[in-house]
DNA sequence: TTTGTTGTTGCAAATATTCGCAATAAGGAT
DNA sequence: ATCCTTATTGCGAATATTTGCAACAACAAA
């Protein structure tokens, strides 16, 4: 099964009502390659129906995020982006001076979500995580 | 010397102006006893002086952040918070679901930022790093 | 202390995101 | 196939954040 029909339907299986619309923007960010902004995704189902409005895209990707579909990224471009999690877990360092974003691997991290799931009953989600600092150009 | 006026010294040092309004802003997070929205800290501004704007509010926190005296977080309420850094290094566990925000001591991420270093040469801010998942709450 | 340079501010407009509510439509029941 | 319930959409308004630009003011230099 597709990566897009295989969300549709656990969230179906989980209640959520699916409708063009939700089809539509999973499709969108499961086939994207990279992370695209809500105005992005919003002009691209434009061009597949007419039946779309921004604010259900907003609502549709905060859903997704929600139930764990879409990691949702501030990278500090003065807007949020979202992606499905096909391209497999790492961390995205964001420089606070000049807005670079590294991809670094995910095995940074060690355990952490076995602690934080330890310690917290946490279950984090580490599949994007963001990191803020500032990269090595801008450290001179 | 108080904890604002070392971020005051120290920006004075690295060229920027100090503005009545930088003052009272830094001010005005430095003496909060928690994360602040920039519309909460223009309002307390507004208390203080007339020549105040939100605009200047959010660029000064911006520049804040961006020389690492303030963070910035968001914690999935619809808007960005801001603190400055004397409440100690932690994390937030921030619930996709219920929005619940716990705060994880900062040991969880061992020596990351030494990794980072080495690997990237990446100063990260871990200071309060968030990160996304779901409570124990919402797991049932 | 006055002046000149240029970083900052205030304002208004642009952009990004959320929210309330009536109309619509998905999916289960008949 | 049709009906019912209620989740979801579209719309417009509210809120949050960013940006361009002319007026202003911090501070170094004279």
């Amino acid at each position: 099964m597709s990566h897009c029909h295989t969300i549709i339907t656990k969230l179906r299986e989980r209640g959520y009502r699916i409708t063009p619309q939700r089809e539509m923007v999973v499709d969108i960010i499961a086939h994207a390659d990279r992370h695209m902004a809500a105005e992005e995704i919003f002009t691209e189902l434009q061009t597949r129906t007419k039946a779309s409005n921004i604010a259900t895209v907003y609502r549709t990707l905060d859903m997704l995020w929600e139930e764990g579909f879409a990691c949702r990224n501030d990278l500090s471009e003065g807007k949020i982006v979202y992606a499905t999690y096909k391209h497999g877990p790492h961390v995205h360092l964001v420089c606070r001076q000049c807005n670079q974003v590294i991809d670094a691997d995910r095995e940074m991290l060690g355990c952490l979500d076995e602690e934080l799931r330890a310690a917290h009953n946490f279950e984090a989600d580490l599949q994007h995580l963001s990191i803020f600092g500032v990269c090595a150009a801008c450290q001179k």
